[in-house]
DNA sequence: CACACACCGTGCGAAAACGCGTGTATTTGC
DNA sequence: GCAAATACACGCGTTTTCGCACGGTGTGTG
């Protein structure tokens, strides 16, 4: 009785996945290898490992025991995978980071331009994301985060406090200061879908008329006139087709941060990325207040 | 950057061999396959794992990481073994059990010989070895062990109490009877290099003659009548050419156990060995006590 | 000093693993 | 009620992996 450790991978792919075509792209093989893999550990292990049925594979007990073993391997591969990427010394190879979309495009654009220039040697991933990417997994390296704290098990450096605002068309904008008492329309964020709270007493009516799920489409409403976004000010500054409206006072916004595993934290390829961004991040903090 | 973990093992085992060979037998592979397996890991890794010398593969610290992450991988590989063997509910297949050579050839023989009459479709595994068989590794499911307990990690049951006393060739035996003063020569473990305590104060004067590693080999010193052996009560009677001499009364010796990994215990295997096992002990333990 | 004995590297042919295309069953949507 | 989508099994040709035989090197021994 032995098993092939990739077999048990296989095993835990297909558990997760319930299906040869997803086990087989995240393993990145063909779904029939997938069949064949699962049939030597059933062979191996002398147990029936799935139940083949019209819509997958439905994993059985044994299945399901395989898997949660298999997944303390896969644990122990990633710690082994950010302990050497952490030992790894050399200004070389590929370096993963992600940040989110908005941010790169309306602030560290050029900062990774910067970076590019001074270490060219350097292949820079960038992950312009929203979603909150694992880095225990190593699916980034570096994660710049707007947010309250790093998080429990990651090292973070807290890279600038911002303040948001409200922001608008400028043709809004000019009928909202002539009419202070009208009705002012909000675009506001799904997850958060009210008027913002602070509104100046001098802006008495407000509701909200749209909710959406999307900042950048929030955006281009504001761009196309549907109504007033509050967002970081540096957005919205760095927006364009869009300017300040007194309507919301600067308030306190989460704060910007650099984020990492303490694994791949010491790195060198890390700290020179930290290095260039925190010294960017100081010439530029001006952005972000009022 | 991604791993095959069949290639890690093979890594694991590289360091712990030091050489392609010892890797290769332990994976029962060609070991030119162990050498194209390191390259290819060394190459997944972007990492020197070992040194090439001369006398063999030196693992860099690199390899030794690599190294102690594989191992908790091959614990979890073990530890899923186990719980898949404690479910197994079936009594077909292997079944592996260790015991003491001795032990089997003066005692459990007829034993083993009951049980597969039993159980014909079981396809008992017999290691008869004095070696301590590693049972969480699965180099066995049972051990049959002569000891003051268990051990910390393992389930076991107390098979029986037995006691030693001192067995002589018959003329050696004769003699000593009839010079009860004269010098008694001892064959005696190198492991415990002394003449028994307890000896009877009829019986004077005693030497240590020869220290023996192996106790097959000192029933052979016995039988050839070069001197007095202190063993288990079954082993001298079991024993063809073996008379009790009284020079060492009756003492209590270490009990034999039988003992499992927790995890395989359960299995309907090894509970249907017990089962025989525990049946033949009950009927023959008068062969163990004075 | 020759010789046996550990090592390891390399090249070649066989065996195993893999990807691709095809065929079938079932579900989903229009 | 039919077409598209999804999911699997099977067979074939290709790629990869593997085992084996041969050659080289350093070490110890008579």
């Amino acid at each position: 009785m032995n098993v092939a450790w990739d077999d048990l991978r296989t095993v835990l792919m297909l558990v997760r996945h319930q299906t040869l075509a997803g086990a087989a792209t995240a393993l990145d093989v063909n779904y029939t290898t997938i069949s064949r893999r699962i049939k030597r550990a059933e062979q191996a292990l002398d147990q029936l490992l799935f139940e083949r049925l019209t819509d997958g594979y439905r994993p059985t007990k044994a299945a399901h025991l395989v898997a949660s073993h298999a997944e303390k391997m896969e644990i122990a591969e990633f710690d082994l995978r950010r302990h050497l990427q952490g030992a790894d010394a050399d200004l070389t190879g590929r370096l993963t980071i992600t940040a989110p979309q908005l941010l790169i495009s309306s602030f560290l654009a050029p900062m990774l331009d910067e970076f590019d220039q001074k270490y060219p040697q350097i292949e820079l991933r960038v992950l312009a994301t929203n979603d909150i990417l694992d880095l225990s997994r190593l699916e980034a390296d570096l994660a710049i985060r707007i947010s309250q704290n790093p998080g429990d098990t990651l090292k973070g450096l807290r890279l600038l406090e911002q303040e948001s605002a409200s922001f608008a068309s400028p043709s809004l904008a000019k009928h909202i200061a002539a009419n202070p008492a009208a009705t002012i329309d909000w675009i506001v964020y799904d997850a958060f879908p009210h008027v913002p709270k602070g509104i100046d007493v001098k802006f008495p009516n407000n509701r909200v008329r749209f909710r959406f799920d999307d900042m950048v489409a929030m955006l281009g409403a504001a761009q196309a006139g549907l109504g007033v976004v509050r967002m970081p000010m540096f957005l919205g500054r760095g927006t364009t087709g869009l300017v300040r409206v007194p309507v919301l006072p600067p308030q306190p916004y989460a704060d910007i941060w650099v984020v990492g595993h303490p694994d791949v934290w010491p790195s060198k390829k890390t700290r020179a990325f930290r290095d260039v961004l925190i010294a960017y991040c100081k010439r530029n903090s001006e952005n972000f207040r009022s």
